[in-house]
DNA sequence: GTGAAAGCGCTAACAC
DNA sequence: GTGTTAGCGCTTTCAC
């Protein structure tokens, strides 16, 4: 036998296609009689809609918008080229992806308030921390359009969803790796920001620290650098750092310009420190091969787009969602399993 | 402007729906000037097929078949329940699952002689290495019944492809993680494998040696004990390997049985040696919370299941395999990381 | 060799 | 409130 379908549906309920269609979509014009009796007969078939069928059938197309930061931070220049090459992958769906200077959240919340809501059904977007942005979300949903922050959250506004990595847990990843690489070294250990008005490096850091003291309490952690997620302020400021500082066994970059780090290690001494940084890229590969990486901790964007696109889908359809579906997962690179 | 679709590559092909499909099919019974036409006329629209409505139409069902090792094996009997539990998920996809003795080569031979290639579309299987099972997997090949070795190949037999993890990189993962751990400090090594008739173990152990004597050239590994992934005979080896060397600092359990390493490790000294096991489960979770085990490598069998099933279907539909797809991640989990 | 027509399971007008 | 009907994009008989 195959599958019920809502002609079996139907027949058992005595109704028509339509009835077992409108309460199959919870559309109005049903009596609760009717209704209950569509539902029994669903029961006692063990239905299971088709969803392939529902969307032939529907021809419908959810507009989706990805906000990504510009520049040259090489995970979200992947993330954008990943969307570009999927685009056609996602079958009813039309992708388009726009964006905004990094770290600067008044172009962000203008950017999202010129989206139009009746072109979009559904925005994702790395979210800046400030009250504009917050506002700006608001009025997208106020207007029907669904909204999820992507890799870095914005928990208090109403964005109904994120997809991305629990940072905090992430900087607790980070400080299990070096604390336990330095074990039997004892020094000074060095954190590499971005910024710390984006949330998801606040959070890595919380996390870093939280594990660091309490259990690789012999360590000194330094104050953190702030780099912009610029590969040579960063060089700059660790080559400066190093120098000054002979006792540094452990560096944890925690956001971008990771290339910055990898050139002021270049002219590092024979007992370099153990360095862990996030996100897998080429030059993190390639540092990871060399030997001037230890770890990466790494977030998958491939994942985390499908998991965005899908979610938002099934926000715009009112449907439910499955947080376990919806994770992304930490992910430790290295030398010997990248993929 | 939507989709092109079969209809209007026929009108500019000048072709019915019937021809159109014969060739989107690879169907005899077209003349080549008229498939000529109609590739062209595909080319020139861009068109790409709707799957969705393909499969809608043909109403194919796929019947794949799961062969597992029996026993206690948590890793197993994990894949086992989500197989059933996903099994409603697949379209047009009836799975089954049969069980067969672990380390048992003419078992799993017998098994695999008794599937009915009339009533079997694909096999999933996990593969022990010896000569009958390598025949029966040709047999199968033979009757038109697609083959995938998982989690443990096969390598020489006529599988169609494997799916899994690279086991020779899994052991060199644990290799690079273990050696930095036990870092400062130096001593004995112990591997604890379940056998080494099965290739991913051997494959593992092979990785594990190749990094530990190239790069912490100054640790000692000891001869591999053997626990056939039972707990008590792994617990009983492990007891007392441990108390007979004083000096192990690093502990790599490669197989299953993992539930064994945990209890001999129960009564361990304050400064116990680090320890990297295989497959993330209730038990190596605990264990990984509590601070008895440091690093878990793991893979991930729901992924695992759901590329041997897609992988599965195009062979048997005879399409193209993007390799990539069905690469399986080595993950590595610590406390602080745990999905 | 090629085409016409009837579905696959579901949705969306429009009738009643 | 409920039913009828004509599709969605593709496959599959069965004629010609």
């Amino acid at each position: 036998m195959s599958r019920p379908t809502i002609h079996d549906v139907a027949r058992i309920a005595g109704v028509s296609l339509s009835t077992v269609d409108r309460v199959l979509n919870d559309r109005e014009g049903v009596r609760r009689a009717t209704r209950a009796r569509v539902a029994e007969a669903m029961q006692q078939l063990g239905y299971e809609r088709n969803i392939a069928a529902a969307n032939l059938a529907r021809r419908r197309q959810y507009r989706l918008l990805f906000v990504l930061p510009a520049g040259g931070n090489s995970f979200m220049r992947g993330l954008e080229r990943e969307i570009g090459a999927r685009a056609e992958a996602w079958e009813f769906t039309a992708i388009s992806v726009t964006t905004v200077p990094p770290f600067d959240d008044a172009a962000l919340a203008g950017a999202l308030q010129s989206i139009d809501p009746a072109q979009t059904d559904g925005v994702a977007v790395v979210a800046t921390d400030s009250a504009a942005v917050r506002a700006a979300l608001a009025a997208l949903r106020d207007r029907g359009v669904a909204v999820v922050t992507l890799v870095s959250d914005l928990p208090s506004s109403r964005r109904q969803h994120f997809v991305g990595i629990d940072n905090v847990q992430a900087g607790r990843t980070a400080a299990s790796l070096l604390g336990r690489f330095c074990r039997g070294r004892t020094g000074s250990i060095v954190t590499v920001a971005g910024s710390m008005l984006v949330r998801d490096h606040a959070e890595r850091r919380l996390g870093f620290e939280q594990v660091l003291r309490q259990e690789f309490s012999d360590q000194r952690v330094l104050p953190p650098l702030e780099g912009f997620d610029d590969q040579d302020i960063v060089a700059a400021q660790l080559a400066e750092l190093l120098a000054r500082t002979p006792d540094v066994v452990g560096i944890y970059s925690l956001g971008a310009g990771t290339r910055g780090v990898a050139r002021a290690m270049a002219q590092a001494r024979p007992d370099a420190p153990s360095v862990v940084v996030h996100e897998l890229t080429a030059h993190s590969r390639q540092a990871l091969l060399d030997g001037t990486f230890d770890a990466v901790i790494h977030q998958d964007p491939v994942r985390e787009i499908s998991v965005a696109v899908s979610l938002l889908q099934s926000l715009i359809e009112g449907g439910a969602i499955d947080p376990e579906a919806a994770r992304i997962g930490i992910e430790v690179y290295l030398r010997d399993n990248l993929p």
